[in-house]
DNA sequence: TGCCAGGCGGGGT
DNA sequence: ACCCCGCATGGC
């Protein structure tokens, strides 16, 4: 399937702002290229927007089959209105986040959609960070649309339509979803029944239990897919992972209590960061890391990180 | 080869 | 409120 342009704008963000940062993290190659990223917008009427320039002015292409105005939503993706003072205060002196305000300064999370949140936090689940993508970058091959945008090949991530197309479950094993095909496949059902805009309108709380409602979405899912989706930062998403790093870090027994003290309204998107500053490390050697003071992303660690994986080949 | 990894639910106490 | 186990899969 061929876009065609629909029409240009350009947007500031709020400062500090690093827009290649921005695109950067989290992004297989068919999303970002190094200059410029792809960001699906809507599935009906399917509408994508490319996203270049500077870190003072946004240059926006907005491809489609009709007009459609984007330019809220894209706003709301980029977060170009989000002020992180506060955070970056709080971390400042942080042992995990110190480099937050410095090395990732004026990165911003980019937001996915609640369903795309939601089936990237269920990769997330008891699979360390290469098994989790390369999972979810074969969903995505598997059952994404494929769309050409200035000659670029993209890939729309699916909706819980296409999850619940009669071969969706062979893909999901397919992809190496394992059993986890089970619960995506029911969190389709729901969110088609209009789960996740429910989830969106409560508090984060309310939110959470909601979304728990599904089998197979716990604590831990559902937490991240509103850090992932709605920027709901307050509810703290933790893994074994951030667990035993806090532990051992910071030298406690209650991690939650320890991460919620420091962290604050900001749990959800701290966590996010930790992941980045150690590179997705595996445990042991995320742990070798913050013991040492090594919480600094590395610029090329020969293998896929979060700030490189859009460097890399994914099959 | 086993064993384990950014969870989870079910069944035990 | 805890503790413990199995669960698909892939990587080492």
């Amino acid at each position: 399937m061929e876009l065609k342009e629909l029409y240009e704008l350009k947007l500031q963000a709020k400062e500090p702002f690093d827009l290649n940062l921005t695109l950067s993290c989290y992004s297989f190659n068919w999303w970002f290229n190094g200059r410029a990223g792809v960001i699906p917008l809507l599935e009906e009427p399917m509408t994508v927007a490319v996203v270049s320039g500077s870190n003072l002015e946004v240059e926006v292409k907005v491809f489609g089959v009709e007009q459609v105005d984007v330019e809220k939503q894209l706003r709301w993706i980029l977060g170009l209105d989000e002020d992180l003072s506060d955070f970056y205060s709080k971390v400042e002196r942080d042992p995990l986040l110190r480099e937050v305000p410095k090395t990732l300064r004026g990165m911003r999370m980019r937001a996915l959609s609640p369903w795309n949140a939601l089936l990237v936090a269920i990769c997330q689940q008891n699979a360390s960070f290469m098994q989790g993508w390369r999972m979810l970058s074969r969903i995505y091959k598997l059952l994404g649309a494929e769309v050409n945008v200035e000659g670029l090949k993209t890939i729309i991530p699916p909706g819980p339509g296409k999850l619940l197309s009669d071969d969706a479950k062979v893909k999901l094993r397919e992809a190496g979803a394992g059993y986890r095909a089970e619960v995506i496949v029911e969190a389709a059902k729901r969110a088609r029944e209009g789960l996740l805009k429910e989830a969106s309108s409560l508090s984060p709380s309310r939110a959470e239990d909601v979304l728990r409602e599904v089998k197979g979405i716990g604590s831990y899912t559902a937490r991240l897919t509103l850090v992932l989706s709605m920027r709901m930062y307050e509810l703290l998403p933790l893994d074994r992972w951030l667990k035993r790093l806090a532990e051992e870090v910071y030298g406690v027994e209650d991690a939650e209590k320890e991460l919620k003290a420091r962290w604050g309204r900001w749990c959800g998107l701290a966590t996010y960061f930790t992941t980045v500053v150690l590179d997705a490390e595996v445990i042991s050697e995320a742990l070798r890391r913050a013991l040492s003071g090594e919480v600094k992303p590395k610029p090329y660690a020969g293998r896929p990180t979060p700030l490189t994986m859009w460097m890399h080949e994914w099959r």
